[in-house]
DNA sequence: GACCCGTAAGAAAACGTTTACGTGACCCTT
DNA sequence: AAGGGTCACGTAAACGTTTTCTTACGGGTC
């Protein structure tokens, strides 16, 4: 009872089958005559003594560990969570380990959570940050030659491996949503751009329609990812003498903040203002009124986003092809939080 | 350029440092002498050659990986995803990694999980399982000596470690909350005993309480966790000829649930059919009517573990002392999905 | 029957660390 | 000034694998 119980190495399953070391590592791999009687020995000896290879001392050898790292600004958002859902499943069908890593919407975060996840020997990274523009991070990846896919990030320059949708597209057609129910005072309420380029790209959809329609687009309302009361933030935007008829958000999570904001505040969703969401989180479909918003594949980004990562960290050959942003496909979700716009401007009395 | 970049080891530092291996390992490890000359040209040569210590052959020679293994059923729910947050948060200050897999609620998968861990080398566990009573999968890591918290699970049995609120205590509440406001027809929908303990002690308290009342409590409806659409499944209670005022239900995401499914029903909250949650998840204070529940400390809870396991994996000697349910306190959210308890039975004609 | 070849399996080096042990150098005590 | 103690550092073994190189064996071919 005193001895520590130490699991058996591959040299215990050598001495019990009475073979080599190297006899026993191949037949773990699948390189052993499958019905030599060695093998056979080897085989009923892992399995009498419960033998399972070590994967420091196999990593250390073969340089790789069968783990990813995987970051992401929080897993508060469902959209986030959904898709570590989605890696998760697809790594573990392929055999690799997450090692999971949020940064909290923090820009200074990431180089040290990379580097975190860098030291435990991962073999590639999905990773969803800030910028991914000019991101002296990813340079440092690159140059590294660190295999990586982002997630939610949509780059403009070709050579990164990115998994997403069509921010600037999906924003576009919010807007057009939104200008066929009458509205043309739109606003955009966004998460910092300086947090995510998400945001940014969703607004430059937004600018862009409005433009294209004739529409003059509101100066944006930044607001903090993580911000759960946002009625001192929008007060103003939302009292003023000309408001907008309809906002856009740049997440679920914000146009839910808004539309508690909007309660609070007085106004009626969709009466007076209506709500057009980004992300598609299931439980927004529960709300009163439903969320109208563009819902993204999460799980299904999650699962390609793997994809693209084993084929980047195995096939040297063909993987300049991979490194290029994927689009998947977005769709509109109607909900109720958009309605006909209100011909006049809110008045005072009209709201309490 | 056609060398293909590898990493500094240590002996490319001990080397541009002059000096041995060893000393490089202690210098790394603080273990040399702060100030001696050896030390600073070591520390100087990390510092040009971006040296990382390799947590592979580190671990392969401490037998230990830095990394512990985090076990949920499933993401999608937020009630695990804030808990995986405050893992994670705690696992990071400490210089952990977490490395994360979910069961999707499917006891047969929790065993290879848990096998994966290990075979990730993991340092320790913590693991939200189906049942934690009479449980293989935890009579075997406890024979095995792996260092393991339970999350959400409340084991009777006294030598487990967990991390969780009083279920039991909890769900007496929400009865008596109901009672309180003249329900006596109290309903309870769970979600499968057989996936879920926590569902299992949810019901006993309610069992409890409403017999401790002097009232007759209902057979429980089981359904399934993932379940979005329980309209078909709960027609029958709903329309009977007496049925329920109230339903307790045994997490927020089956709340929900049941509410789109009264909707549907033509039923109104809280008028006809008043309704409790438990979870706490954040969103559920954004429905109208916003959802009464019980709020567990979600985050805290996960970085409680994380607490609870570190010291499990260091201290081999009060460790027995540990090993006990930790019971940290809910909160009840009063919220707007509870009312007064009508008091005929519905009838056809006053739904729809 | 000599030759060659393919196949099975063993011996040993290597991966990047940590650490027990050993060896000087130095300082303090007597 | 000899002895002992402390300290800084080096040597080398070990952790659990994989893999290269051998060696041995058993046919098949002419």
């Amino acid at each position: 009872m005193s001895s520590v119980k130490t699991p058996p190495t591959i040299r215990t399953v050598a001495a019990r089958a009475e073979v080599s070391v190297a006899t026993v590592s191949r037949v773990v791999n699948g390189l052993a005559p499958p019905h030599s009687p060695a093998t056979q020995r080897v085989r009923e000896a892992i399995r009498e003594l419960g033998f399972r290879p070590n994967r420091l001392g196999r990593g250390l050898k073969t340089a790789r560990s069968s783990t990813i790292g995987l970051m992401i600004p929080s897993l508060a958002n469902p959209v986030f969570a959904g898709s570590v859902q989605g890696v998760q499943a697809a790594a573990r069908a392929a055999g690799y380990g997450v090692l999971l890593t949020a940064t909290n919407y923090d820009k200074s975060e990431e180089t040290e959570a990379v580097e975190t996840l860098l030291s435990h020997n991962v073999d590639g990274l999905i990773l969803t940050v800030a910028k991914s523009d000019d991101s002296e991070l990813l340079d440092q990846l690159d140059e590294r030659e660190v295999a990586y896919v982002l997630l939610y990030n949509q780059p403009s320059v070709r050579h990164r491996a990115a998994v997403t949708v069509d921010n600037v597209a999906a924003a576009r057609e919010v807007v057009e949503l939104l200008k066929s129910y009458g509205h043309h005072r739109i606003g955009m309420v966004a998460g910092q751009f300086s947090d995510s380029d998400r945001a940014r790209l969703r607004w430059l959809g937004y600018d862009d329609a409005m433009l294209r329609a004739g529409l003059e687009p509101d100066p944006v309302i930044e607001v903090a990812f993580e911000a759960t009361d946002l009625t001192g933030q929008l007060r103003a935007a939302l009292t003023d003498s000309d408001p907008p008829t309809a906002l856009f958000c740049s997440t679920d999570l914000i146009a839910v903040a808004v539309m508690g904001a909007a309660t609070r505040l007085g106004i009626q969703v969709p009466r007076d203002l209506s709500l057009v969401g980004f992300d598609g989180i299931a439980m927004t479909a529960a709300l009163r009124p439903q969320l109208t918003t563009i819902v993204q594949p999460t799980e299904t980004m999650g699962q390609e986003a793997f994809g693209l990562l084993a084929k980047l960290m195995s096939g040297g050959e063909e993987a300049e092809a991979l490194r290029a942003p994927l689009l998947l496909s977005h769709s509109l979700r109607r909900g109720e939080t958009v309605g006909p716009a209100r011909e006049k401007p809110l008045t005072l009395s009209s709201r309490l």
